[in-house]
DNA sequence: TTGACAATGCAACTGAGTTGCATTATCATA
DNA sequence: TATGATAATGCAACTCAGTTGCATTGTCAA
């Protein structure tokens, strides 16, 4: 079995976007104590197929999860780093043909991120 | 006068997300050759301040900008890199209220920036 | 003039992500 | 089974953004 293989199982196990220090913990568990490098070209594969896709939350490191068809976005605990997919029915499509009209941009894709405190942290 | 007056003034006439490295270039151009600690620094005050704030657009560089009321989003051209501020008139509070209904969760923040092709680099 | 404090410089460091090149594993075919 | 090509991985060194500790300089009031 390949890392980008191993890979993948993480993801729809953890189905939240991870870095790749949480990605390589996890392969350890599974035994595979592989390089960074390693790591980091599997991912790179896998956007490549557009199977995985990266995402930013705020604190610099790139996190990646599942480029599933369940499109969604996320919270963030600013406080515990929790980290929670978001489904929303409505979602901006509305804004993206606002700005397809007025700006003649073509738009691909967007992101959309909250930040707050969470359930244990607001009290 | 102190680095973070000049890049209040930098800010104020490029309204638009610049990392450090675009900041210290047009602090050089008025004449101020600062160390990046320096800006890094200033930048920190500021923020502190509630007079600035950071952007992530996907690059992994944080971009600063204005923290002004005028509530906007960007729009980043994966071509040329071009950033545009997209303002909305609708938003997306309704979906944040739907968050904390459901989830319990405290909304501070959100971001949401939106990716594709400028005008020029659809054609 | 002095002493405190703010602003800046500098050098070294951290940590994520990348790159070039060597090594190992895999697997089809001679 | 041997071999040769290709895929997968390792390793070390590097880049680059951002940080930190400590020294230096500037400012300004007493």
């Amino acid at each position: 079995m390949t890392t980008s293989e191993y890979l993948v199982r993480i993801f729809k196990k953890h189905h939240l976007p991870l870095t790749e220090q949480e990605l390589r913990l996890q392969l350890v568990k599974l035994g595979q104590d592989v390089n960074k490098t390693t790591v980091y070209r599997a991912l790179e594969d896998l956007r490549a197929k557009n199977l995985v896709k990266a995402v930013e939350l705020g604190d610099g490191k790139k996190r990646f999860e599942l480029n599933l068809h369940n499109h969604h976005h996320h919270f963030v605990c600013t406080n515990c780093n929790l980290i929670e997919d978001i489904f929303v029915h409505n979602d901006v499509k509305h804004v993206e043909d606002k700005i397809r009209k007025e700006k003649k941009f073509q738009i691909k894709s967007h992101s959309l991120e909250f930040f707050g405190l969470c359930n244990k942290c607001t009290n």
